[in-house]
DNA sequence: TAAAAACCCTGTAGCCACTACAGAGTCAAT
DNA sequence: ATTGACTCTGTAGTGGCTACAGGGTTTTTA
């Protein structure tokens, strides 16, 4: 199949299968006459494994080392595990933050009271009083 | 001051004071006859509040506008509260598809029992069943 | 007083994971 | 014969910095 087709079964972009091609992530494909790429259900396959990984947010380095890996079968799954491991962790401590700033926007938001002139605006006030080193809603003292 | 006294007193890098300049976030500082920028109170107060909003994880597009907006401060603030409820939406959704992900790599990793020779590891054995179309534990059928 | 260290300048390139062109060739249908 | 859809390579842009290179200035130390 050609790469529009590809890009059409596994959901991934063209410019984005040409991309992980020159990044190494996707093997090679043989070229027609022309010169268009030609690829196999293979290439489907290595693709739907990288947009799964990618869905769980991982760097694109790390799906490269599960890929090394997966070619190498009879290798130590520790380091697949330590991966995983250290991803989650990542994941989490943005989950973190995340929350907290959730919490911050909220209060930020229900400072303005009513639409209206800018000077009462608290939370124009609010982001004010804190760049003037008071406390504030986001960052109580 | 200078540019190293507002890094210290302000927390943003010297390099990043000098990218917001560029950007227009920051207003341009006065030169000493050696070229070195000269830096007031308010400088320091504005950096303050850039460092407030980018906590808070805003775009410095939207950044910008509330500085604009803070120079004009009898415009209505209607424009401000929807940037606000937008960012926040925004930081929902994030939250969202981060908690899934979290489930995701949690059981991932329950999958791999010990570790040992690739061939048994769960992890990768999970994975490949993915990318085969099968259903898997990070996306359930 | 001289040398060393610390600071400052501009301009450019790198990071990540794409995305979006420009400018060209190829193919399928009308 | 022409239109439109597809493909190619190569390069530049995104955001929000960060990290140089290669220079000049100021401050501290010996």
């Amino acid at each position: 199949m050609r790469i529009g087709q590809l890009s059409q079964l596994s959901g991934v972009e063209v410019e984005t299968i040409r991309f992980y091609e020159r990044e190494g992530l996707l093997q090679r494909a043989e070229r027609e006459a022309n010169g268009y790429r030609r690829y196999q259900q293979d290439h489907l396959q290595r693709l739907a494994f990288i947009r799964h990984c990618r869905a769980l947010d991982m760097p694109l380095q790390d799906v490269k080392r599960m890929l090394q890996f997966m070619t190498q079968p009879t290798a130590d799954c520790g380091d697949i595990d330590r991966l995983i491991e250290a991803h989650l962790e990542n994941v989490r401590s943005r989950l973190q933050s995340l929350q907290a700033l959730e919490v911050q926007l909220c209060s930020l938001r229900d400072q303005c009271g009513q639409p209206g002139r800018g000077e009462q605006c608290g939370i124009v006030q609010e982001l004010e009083s804190a760049s003037k080193g008071r406390s504030c809603a986001c960052h109580p003292a």
